[in-house]
DNA sequence: CATGAATGAGAATTCATTCAT
DNA sequence: AATGAATGAATTCTCATTCAT
């Protein structure tokens, strides 16, 4: 049972990540400054710090605090009993949902999928991001593996296949975020499952 | 017939944009400080801003002068009267092997590539550079369009697949340049062209 | 008679400032802040505002709570009917034995003694400290004029002379702090009030 | 023979450290902002940071600059053949004199003589500085120990004696410059030599 | 009374850009 | 043309102080 003092903190929590998220997918994020983000939050600055120990940190746990729905979604789709296809098909339905319904987060994700220079101990970022975005394609790849291992598809490195398509798949949702109107979600999903299992080879009859 | 200043004038701008290159490649693309690429380049600061109205325009220019070294490489690939295997695979071999070659052009790409939101009036970056970007998937999507026109591959949104095949095949060459050892080139080359054209559906025989 | 709330009120007071006493130490001046006197001081931050107006009260109060209490020490050395030299002897003892028993305090003590400027609308400290450390050295003043009136010592200008053996045997104790292992405190009282009293000249046969 | 730039550069140092001193003296040590030094110096805040690293080195700089002034003055003095009392008179007048025409680096002098807690790994000043001091009671402690050794004064510990009397005839000065209207130097140079040499007990014919 | 979350003024530092030499 | 010293806007982070609970 939480106490008040923990919803209260909670909810400041949650409430400045929003606006962090926001901003970012303004701004971009370099420019995402904690003053405006305060602003957004409808916090002043220092209140921030009460509750991130700084500018890194803050971007970081947003990060991670939205990714971890993105995974939960995910995971749904994965822990089925479906079959390779339907699985795909689940994931891929479900990135494309969550981003729609996420836009801003959409950005955020990209900035910090992008990794650093090694000697990146600079001002603005850092790498302790990147876990959740290898996580995410790691276990995507055991997905992959599994399915071979049961012969539902070819064999090959899963880890490239895995990177392949998970970044392919971004490339269509962040064309989607960019477009006045896009296809219903449906046609892309069915695309992208259909284009990942056949390829785009032409057959004389399939 | 070049006059010597305008001779002068271009190796000028070749060296600041190399330094450019160099500098975004190990620093990532907000700790590139004006200061540190006239140093990489040998000149003062001041230098740059006879070539360049602002950092922003150097950072554009010298995007787009890599990537049209990348597109020279691709359209030759393009330009070829292979079938769509072999365009494919050209292709995929052009990337591979100029972002290998050109390491430190990659981080470049990848800093710009990432849409800046539309407000973007930020300290490091605007958005100026998506044209090149745009330019390359499209006259990726062309190719799809005429093998689909031909009947070498299924018809399907050619943009949308021009996407997936790009930023897929990005990942791969990412994921290559953070390995300490990777497989041969022509591995992945044959890896990536084989699952756009097959997927990976386990066929009963193919 | 105190009443109950009186006595609550004087504890509270006590408690906070032996806790500033602490920190002061512990911390220096500068890098005192509120919260830390509070989280010393087993309150929260809020209540040392119900008991001094701002910081700068509070660490003037607290020095002058314990500068009394080095004047109480002193007071008995100096209104003791020794002579001179017992008197001088005395009250060395006093400071040395005091600031031995409250190291903390003799940070803070240098702290304030130093003169803020004329202008001092600072964020840590103004000058209203110095009263305590006046009187202190005017008292001392006092002692030598009425030696000099016995005659028991030569006539010179008493406050010149207060000021300087005042600073002088601070300056030993402040050096006693530093040492890992001191002298007695007996020799260095013994050094002093010979100093003091006999100069450093060599005599014939004194 | 120096270059135009390291003179245009000594003169830049110099500025920026005068108006450092003027400032600390005016706002003592912890109320001395770097834009407020910018201003008195008349340069911009980022000039500064191109000839000091960072706050810290400016003030420390600042003060040894300034101390080598007085320790070259009191070399003068201690290098002299004069007998011991004239030595400590003519130390004695450095000191006087140094001050009175540096009145603004007496406050500077103080604030860094006041060691900092020994956690003071924060914001504002570290140690560095106390090796001036040290020296220059060293460097008298060594005055000292030659005149033992010579027979011109008694033996006693020469390192407390040398901080007493630094620290006393400090108290002096430091009264002289809050004082509207002072005696003549030369009166309190022979009230402190006589003072040291004599101490204050009457004699009955000396 | 006591609390401590919230505030926001203020400090240090960085760096793109300008401009006199 | 080239330079690089100077600039100052912009940014992060701290901490004394207030005030609703």
């Amino acid at each position: 049972m939480k106490s008040k003092e923990e919803v209260v903190q909670e909810f400041r929590v949650q409430t400045i990540q929003d606006a962090t998220m926001r901003v970012i997918s303004r701004k971009g994020m370099a420019a995402a400054t904690i003053q405006e983000i305060a602003d957004e939050a409808g916090v002043a600055k220092g209140t921030i710090y009460l509750y991130f120990r700084d500018r890194e940190e803050l971007v970081e746990k947003t990060f991670e605090s939205a990714m971890s729905q993105l995974l939960e979604r995910v995971d749904a789709a994965i822990a089925s009993n479906d079959k390779f296809e339907d699985k795909i098909r689940g994931i891929m339905a479900s990135k494309l949902g969550f981003f729609a319904a996420n836009r801003e987060f959409f950005r955020l994700y990209l900035s910090l999928r992008m990794p650093e220079g090694p000697a990146a101990t600079q001002r603005r970022q850092r790498q302790h991001c990147q876990p959740a975005y290898r996580t995410r394609t790691e276990q995507f790849a055991n997905v992959l593996q599994q399915a071979m291992d049961r012969g539902e598809i070819r064999k090959v490195d899963p880890s490239r296949l895995a990177l392949f398509i998970t970044e392919g798949s971004t490339a269509i949702i962040l064309e989607r975020l960019g477009e006045s109107s896009s296809p219903p979600e449906q046609a892309d999903v069915d695309f992208m499952t259909s284009f990942i299992l056949d390829g785009v080879r032409k057959r004389s009859r399939s």
